[in-house]
DNA sequence: ATATTCACG
DNA sequence: ACGTACGTGAATATC
């Protein structure tokens, strides 16, 4: 099938308007709106390529409907005059484009789009009808949405993108497109003024639609008497008979006109025609928008070449209506429960409403049995709890962490062997960061997901719109398990992941508490220290400016204050200003000193202080980030919303906003750190004879590095020498380079070369390993860890040097740091067991930093815990050399002693 | 949306 | 001749 998209010119430039913020060109036009609205096109391009295109307008002047109701959108308050200037500029646009426009006076762009849909309709033959994607930034052409007529709409921003079809308008409002102008009847529209029925809102109209339908039919029950006892409550009745008026009023004022007359629309004429490159480049530069001018190339052939190079994705394949059934009663629910008893396995998602756990609701959860997708609510989770339960049963899913959370905060634990598909798709390819539910069914399956699917509605989330996904999801298990388990002989899942998002999902709803106080004096000061160095710059630089701004930045220090640019790095904009290019004028200027102070103030203000205390959950008090197990491509966990992997620690101010973190009164914080753990695996897997000795006599590793490269006595060793073994062993680790190394350790480039090569003289089990690795991953495109953690790395076959390069350092660093991984989960998973055992819940695991785990723990069970700790975490893998982790306890974060 | 910068291991 | 050490997440400015 054809497609036309129809734009809403006016929606999609007031959305651009105040979706970004201002941009002014060197002229000094500001165009804004005009870049929102190229790069909605560029996308539509991209996402929809249709075969035409129309583009409708408003006129200025009154409408049909001003002149029926003299309030309407008499609330709007005039756009700025930096708005309405961008229109021109956008019809320019859409000339160079050469696309067809339609507007009439008199008539809203909507009116137009609802006659553009009408024409088409008449279209004949219908093989010969196009589908119409109406593209726009509000909601008020949803009552147009048909099969083949679906509105494709931005939910917040510009980015986020909502296509909706009739399912999704059923889901999204519980009625369909054509019932929308009743329910604006009834409910009204503040932003246009339609009054509706005063005392009626949102939820009533929903109601009272659903129940009715029409508001004709409403009317008429009403005065039919044929309304049943108690749908309707007194009051309600009342105000819905005195404002029979204004509901049809509203009716009239909300209905889109489809018969616009004279609009001359023909199919025909919005054919998309080859692109005149040139006067779009020439416009684009003129707008100063380079970062679009990049994206023409995919569209400048000419919309139909285009077209041919990307045909639309193959019809969809109508998904097999999936069966849906919500649970009514017990009886039904028993014989869910039987069924997957029998079975032995079930696929299972959260129903959520809220935003996370703790805090949010578990509404109940989906279920997919053979073709079908019941809905058991949360009244039925103590029908279900025994299934969860049995140790025999496989629960599979996607983001099991979620629903074990759920589960968790109503009191039900899982003991069911878990297979969530999203780190089976992380384990296959752990180098993509695509694993959400979409991505999934694309690659396992070949299917894109329903697009009814994660619409969030006004009124909740509704479960029947997620019915579809899963049962796809479902789909994607059993190849999933078939391709992971051709490549894992160790049983990542059973033995790894698996339990560790158990663990995991224990940690996140545990939380750490925050001492908001702390934060609160932390933040005065900072901000007071913050007013002087801006002051300090300003005088110095004699310039006021926005420090904060790189290119500003730059302006000031080599353009005005002429500072020397030998020897200072370029990006791809122009001069860094990084605090280690700006190291090198250090002694220039004394503004330099106060540039990266500044600096320091304001990342730790803006990131940590004036943040965490916003994240503090209301419910706990505490702050509960979310660990995710399938985003680091080597197995590291990561950590967001808040990334609690990166607080502060390295600089004074830093370790105060570590002090923030505390334990509750009566308990302490103890953390437990493997002790160059990256390097003790490197010893390991290399058998390397000299750092098995060096970590067996438990020396100093980068001492000792440094005594044998200098050939000096370990006691000999100084500062310097150290320093510089250090960033030696660091590199053994990320494959580093002569350059790399000159460059870090501060020495010259022919020194960095010796060091490096009586470093592999020195350790040359070390060099082996590594050429051991390398060979074996350009053999078999994959490089693992201890435990067969695998890492596809096509690149090593590349003929490009940087991207081999590249390739090659990660094929090195994958084994190390991704057995370090490896290694700390099975640590948290045996940590877990033990303090189980210990049988009180108030030994809490609370985080996880890569190669420190920090528990909070009644003050009284410290000596005990420390002690099972230590020795749980020190014997969890038994490699060539001793594995050492130290524990500290203390009140905060901040501030831990042995 | 992308680049820059910087916080952590 | 090329670029130049691994793995992350968040805030900010600019397009």
């Amino acid at each position: 099938m054809s497609r036309l998209v129809v734009l809403d010119g006016n929606a999609i430039i007031h959305r651009a308007y105040h979706a970004i913020p201002p941009l002014t060109t060197k002229e000094g036009l500001v165009v804004n709106a005009v870049y929102g609205f190229a790069s909605m096109l560029l996308r539509v391009w991209r996402e929809l390529k249709p075969e035409y295109v129309a583009v409708t307008f408003d006129v200025a002047g009154g409408t049909f409907r001003h002149a029926a109701f003299k309030p309407y959108k008499a609330t709007r308050v005039k756009a700025d005059q930096a708005l309405y200037d961008q229109i021109p500029l956008v019809h320019e646009l859409v000339a160079a484009f050469g696309l067809s426009i339609y507007e009439k006076k008199g008539y809203e762009a909507d009116d137009v789009i609802g006659t553009i849909v009408a024409e088409v309709e008449k279209t004949k033959p219908a093989s010969e009808r196009p589908e119409v994607f109406i593209v726009t930034g509000d909601m008020d052409t949803l009552q147009l949405v048909q099969p083949t007529v679906k509105v494709f709409t931005l939910r917040k921003g510009l980015n986020d993108t909502v296509i909706y079809d009739p399912a999704a308008v059923q889901a999204r409002f519980g009625f369909g497109p054509e019932r929308l102008i009743d329910y604006k009847a009834l409910a009204g529209d503040s932003s246009d003024n339609i009054p509706g029925v005063k005392g009626v809102g949102e939820k009533t109209a929903v109601e009272l639609i659903k129940k009715f339908g029409t508001i004709e039919a409403l009317y008429e029950a009403l005065r039919g008497d044929k309304v049943p006892a108690g749908t309707i409550k007194p009051g309600m009745l009342k105000k819905l008979l005195a404002d029979e008026e204004g509901a049809k009023m509203s009716k009239y004022l909300a209905t889109i006109d489809r018969c616009v007359p004279e609009l001359h629309f023909k199919l025909a004429d919005c054919r998309l025609r080859p692109f005149a490159g040139e006067r779009i480049v020439a416009l684009f530069q003129r707008f100063e928008f380079t970062s679009l001018l990049k994206r023409i190339p995919e569209i400048a052939v000419g919309g139909a070449a285009a077209l041919a190079a990307n045909p639309a994705p193959s019809k969809n394949a109508p998904a097999k209506a999936v069966i849906f059934r919500e649970l009514t009663n017990k009886n039904e629910a028993d014989n869910l429960v039987h069924k997957i008893k029998k079975s032995g396995q079930w696929y299972c998602r959260e129903v959520v409403e809220g935003k996370d756990f703790p805090g949010a609701k578990l509404k109940g959860v989906l279920v997919v049995t053979e073709n079908q997708v019941e809905y058991a609510g949360a009244t039925f989770l103590p029908v279900l709890a025994p299934l969860f339960a049995d140790p025999g049963i496989e629960l599979s899913g996607h983001d099991l962490k979620q629903l074990v959370k759920g589960l968790l905060v109503n009191n039900v634990a899982v003991k069911n062997q878990l297979f969530d598909v999203m780190i089976a798709s992380y384990l296959l390819n752990p180098g993509s960061r695509a694993h959400d539910p979409a991505s999934i069914a694309l690659k396992v399956l070949g299917t894109a997901l329903p697009t009814s699917s994660s619409q969030e509605s006004l009124f909740g989330f509704d479960p029947r719109a997620l019915s579809g996904e899963v049962a796809l999801l479902a789909k994607a298990v059993a190849p999933l398990k078939k391709e992971l388990a051709a490549i894992d002989d160790y049983g990542l899942i059973a033995k790894i992941e698996a339990p560790v998002s158990l663990v995991l999902a224990e940690m996140e709803l545990n939380g750490v508490a925050v001492d908001r106080a702390k934060l609160g004096e932390l933040s005065v000061r900072v901000a007071a220290d913050i007013k002087k160095v801006t002051k300090e710059i300003y005088e110095l630089s004699g310039a006021e400016f926005n420090i904060a701004s790189p290119l500003q930045l730059r302006e000031v220090l080599f353009d005005k204050m002429g500072l020397p640019t030998a020897g200072v790095k370029k990006g791809k904009t122009g001069l860094s200003t990084s605090a280690e290019e700006l190291e090198k004028l250090h002694d220039l200027h004394p503004i330099i000193a106060r540039i990266s102070e500044y600096r320091e103030l304001c990342k730790l203000q803006n990131t940590y202080i004036d943040v965490l205390p916003t994240l503090i959950n209301a419910a706990t008090g505490r702050i509960h980030t979310h660990f995710n197990q399938a985003v680091a491509a080597t197995g590291r966990l990561s950590s967001t919303d808040p990334n609690l992997q990166n607080i502060p620690v390295r600089t004074p101010l830093g370790r105060e906003i570590r002090t923030a973190f505390i334990a509750e009164p009566g308990n302490v914080l103890v953390s437990a750190d493997y002790s160059q753990i990256e390097l003790r695996i490197v010893a390991s897997l290399a058998e390397d004879a000299q750092m098995l000795d060096i970590f067996s006599r438990d020396e100093d590793i980068h001492q000792a590095t440094a005594a044998a490269i200098n050939d000096v006595a370990p006691e000999k060793v100084t500062k310097e020498m150290r320093y510089a073994a250090k960033e030696i062993n660091f590199g053994v680790l990320y494959g580093m380079g002569t350059y790399g190394l000159s460059w870090r350790a501060g020495i010259p480039h022919w020194q960095a070369k010796e060091f490096i090569e009586k470093y592999f003289q020195e350790f040359a089990g070390v060099k082996k390993y590594i050429d051991r690795t390398l060979a074996f991953t350009k053999k078999e495109g994959y490089c693992e860890t201890l435990f067969g953690r695998r890492r596809y790395l096509p690149e090593l076959a590349s003929s490009n040097y940087q991207l081999r390069a590249g390739a090659e350092r990660m094929a090195v660093n994958h084994p190390i740091q991704g057995t370090a991984a490896d290694l700390m989960k099975l640590a948290m998973i045996e940590v877990h067991n033990e303090i189980t055992k210990l049988q009180n819940p108030a030994i809490k695991m609370i985080l996880q930093v890569h190669d420190e785990l920090v528990l909070e723990i009644p003050k009284n069970a410290v000596s005990e815990t420390s002690a099972l700790l230590k020795k749980t975490m020190e014997g969890v893998v038994k490699l060539r050399v001793p594995v050492k982790v130290e524990v500290k306890t203390g009140h905060n974060w901040g501030e831990m002693e042995k």
